[in-house]
DNA sequence: CCAAGCACCTGACGGC
DNA sequence: TGCCGTCAGGTGCTTG
């Protein structure tokens, strides 16, 4: 579900939100399918407290005392949310009861989301943060122009694929496509260097600006404290097929590159194979 | 190594 | 009302 913004600003609530705070039971777990067994996970997160909660690439982090760090990766459909006591609900897979009454859940409708643990010195060896490319927001525009311009891929997929950059997901990548211009099935070998440069300046833009308003809400985001974002309304193509270009009126198009939907202005991204 | 396509899962929505 | 196809914010695996 989560593209970067989304999970950044989850993050944010929740260190402010949990800091310090100790894990004091388990209310509910659904743990089939997860990456771990609910009889080795469970044991280790009784009595922890929360030291700092932070994200890299599209993964949320939960730093705990005695050096264990907790992973949630949250795919398409997964939730971290923050609040009051209460019971489970139907797509909870972990429910816990922190030391001044608040529960913290993790649901995913889906069941493509997972939770991770790793004990001191193990999350850097984990694969796929070893696997991961540059974060977008803390790279130039310039180095994560360099990733695309020899490649024979679609820009779109290239956008998508977490080697070249991270926490790009399909909302974003359209919207920073149309922002520079460039249409989705372009081949990344054939983007000037100064066009690549500006597709990850309006890359970097549309992110912060996202960040800004709390996120996207298409259907399920919430952030931690359960609450929507607003982004999603300055979306410029994204699920805007057949409706007027916000530039020149054009009605916009969309296209499956790499089996996503790709919502394009057939006018203002010109197509250049 | 790179590019592309499908698999994983549940639910919402539109057409008949 | 119900059945069927299609679609959904991501990634992993397999195939050329």
């Amino acid at each position: 579900m989560p593209e970067l913004p989304e999970v950044e600003v989850i993050a944010r609530g929740l260190h402010r939100s949990l800091m310090g705070r100790r894990i004091e039971s388990v209310e509910h777990t659904d743990l089939t399918r997860l990456s771990e067994g609910a009889d080795t996970l469970l044991p280790k997160l009784l009595g922890r407290s929360v030291e700092r909660v932070y994200r890299r690439a599209k993964v949320l982090l939960m730093q705990l005392d005695e050096g264990l760090v907790l992973a949630f990766h949250l795919k398409m459909t997964g939730r971290v949310v923050h609040g009051g006591a209460r019971g489970s609900e139907k797509h909870d897979r972990l429910l816990l009861k922190l030391d001044d009454g608040s529960m913290l859940s993790f649901s995913d409708m889906r069941k493509f989301g997972y939770i991770k643990s790793f004990g001191p010195g193990e999350l850097e060896q984990w694969d796929f943060l070893k696997r991961c490319g540059p974060e977008p927001l803390e790279t130039s525009a310039k180095d994560l122009a360099r990733q695309v311009v020899k490649r024979k891929g679609r820009i779109k997929s290239l956008l998508l694929d977490q080697k070249v950059v991270v926490g790009v997901g399909n909302i974003y990548a359209d919207e920073a496509l149309f922002r520079a211009g460039i249409h989705p099935e372009t081949r990344g070998i054939r983007i000037s260097d100064v066009r690549a440069a500006k597709l990850f300046s309006e890359l970097q833009g549309v992110l912060r600006q996202a960040i800004s308003e709390n996120g996207s809400s298409i259907r399920n985001y919430v952030n931690a404290d359960g609450d929507a974002g607003a982004f999603q309304n300055n979306f410029n193509v994204y699920g805007r097929k057949g409706k007027e270009c916000r530039a020149c009126q054009s009605l916009l198009d969309a296209v499956k590159v790499g089996g996503r939907t790709s919502t394009f202005c057939p006018k203002c991204q010109l197509k250049q194979c």
